[in-house]
DNA sequence: TTTCCTGTGTTCGGTAACGTACAGACGTCA
DNA sequence: TGACGTCTGTACGTTACCGAACACAGGAAA
């Protein structure tokens, strides 16, 4: 089945008003991400700012010795490349596409030219940006503190929330990479969570059945970053003003 | 001895270029900020920016549970608050003065309105907001991969360059308290670098005795954040000389 | 069907850090 | 000077996670 693409499915395109949306709409681009894709490495030039619509992006960062942790997630909810507007123009974490999906991709030069008119788009994205370091926040405090099985629980549900389905496609062994701990690991703590009939997994595919499962088994960074996302990302009236335009 | 305090012992207004700083210098208020002094707390609107000078600010997060770990500090190279500007005006965390020292604080209006200018303000603001979010990204990872003892070399490392003299007045259980970690974790780690001749400490204070051991035994934590700091942060004015001399 | 690769299950010993408990040592203050 | 509170040292057993090794199974491709 053919789902017809927009950039309103990512939801701070849809946040924008409809002068800005307009204006930027034109120059958006639809890109297919591919699993394992990589957007931008460590210091390197980003070109473009990505509003993922169905895929997911993992910032991911490596250390010398090879091992790697993500530190953050970018869905529907969000945009790769702050550091373009931020001023750095780059940032030692790379940007790896986590689940396959579609993207929206905007000319680095015409995000910055909108951030620059320091109207909405400037306060939309900088409301994101702090939601994201809201985010980074807790994975530094959840990698301190939680197991292996609750940060588990928090990242699928993470996950979940940013895909339409309730089947995520992955392996364990990228699951271990992302939360940054050994396969083996995953393995115990999958195996735990399928034992209680709240996921179903085979080869490469994690269903969830009990949603409400994996939120009891969860650390409360979970609850803690969403909230923090409705408190600054809810701009219900943009959004419904961008609805009834594209309706 | 009475040592003249100023502003410009804050790197961030020392960068400043002298049209901006002289519209704030008239209001900005020289406070003394007492260890274990709370600035602001989990979702407590902030009423001020606090710009350290010799005071050093750890930005903390503590769980439900009790349990705690700093994600970032904050020393002269940086100002206390950027969720006032980002357009939260709080966020989930705490920040805890760790060493005594001074600050001068603005009030929150008047950063919001030099921010909104969309000057050189706003754009050495997001700067140090990128930098600072380098910091907690690398503490995240660091948090999944690195043993106390490379921790506490780096944290011993980042502390040192915020504070003039090459002694730290500081507990262990504070150590701990910011590495998340258990007092006798530190006790331990403490030890070894004592042994190696490297720190010396008695009952809260803590001597630097040879520094490049420290740098030896830290993580490349340290250097990744130093680097990024300095990539981003390097003064406004310096930068145009440099651009000219490059051009 | 068979093959083969990739993904998953399981085991083992090793280790870093935890939780708890308590002893000693320093320094301040009476 | 002596007493007391705070800070530091040390010693358990316990646990979660690691590192390596290997067996097995699912599923796509030949």
């Amino acid at each position: 089945m053919a789902i017809p693409h927009s950039p309103l499915q990512n939801k701070l395109l849809a946040a924008l008003p409809p002068a800005e949306f307009a204006r930027l709409s034109g120059d958006l681009e639809l890109v297919p991400l591919a699993l394992g894709e990589v957007l931008y490495e460590p210091g390197g030039q980003l070109q473009h700012a990505v509003f993922p619509t169905t895929a997911i992006v993992s910032l991911h960062y490596v250390l010398e010795s090879g091992a790697s942790a993500e530190v953050a997630g970018v869905g529907n909810e969000g945009v790769v490349g702050i550091a373009l507007f931020m001023g750095g123009d780059t940032t030692p974490s790379s940007a790896v596409v986590q689940t396959a999906g579609h993207a929206y991709r905007l000319p680095r030069r015409l995000l910055k030219q909108e951030f620059d008119r320091a109207g909405p788009t400037l306060h939309l994205l900088l409301r994101y940006t702090q939601a994201l370091i809201t985010q980074t926040t807790q994975t530094a405090v959840c990698n301190r503190h939680h197991s292996v099985e609750q940060q588990l629980c928090r990242w699928l549900l993470m996950t979940l929330d940013r895909i339409p389905s309730g089947e995520l496609v992955m392996t364990q062994e990228l699951v271990a990479s992302m939360l940054g701990v050994r396969r083996e690991g995953i393995t115990e703590a999958a195996g735990n969570l399928q034992r209680a009939g709240l996921i179903r997994y085979r080869r490469g595919h994690i269903a969830v059945l009990r949603r409400a499962g994996l939120e009891t088994r969860s650390c409360e960074c979970y609850d803690a970053v969403k909230k923090e996302f409705s408190r600054l990302l809810t701009d219900v009236r943009g959004r419904q003003e961008n609805l009834a335009i594209a309706g």
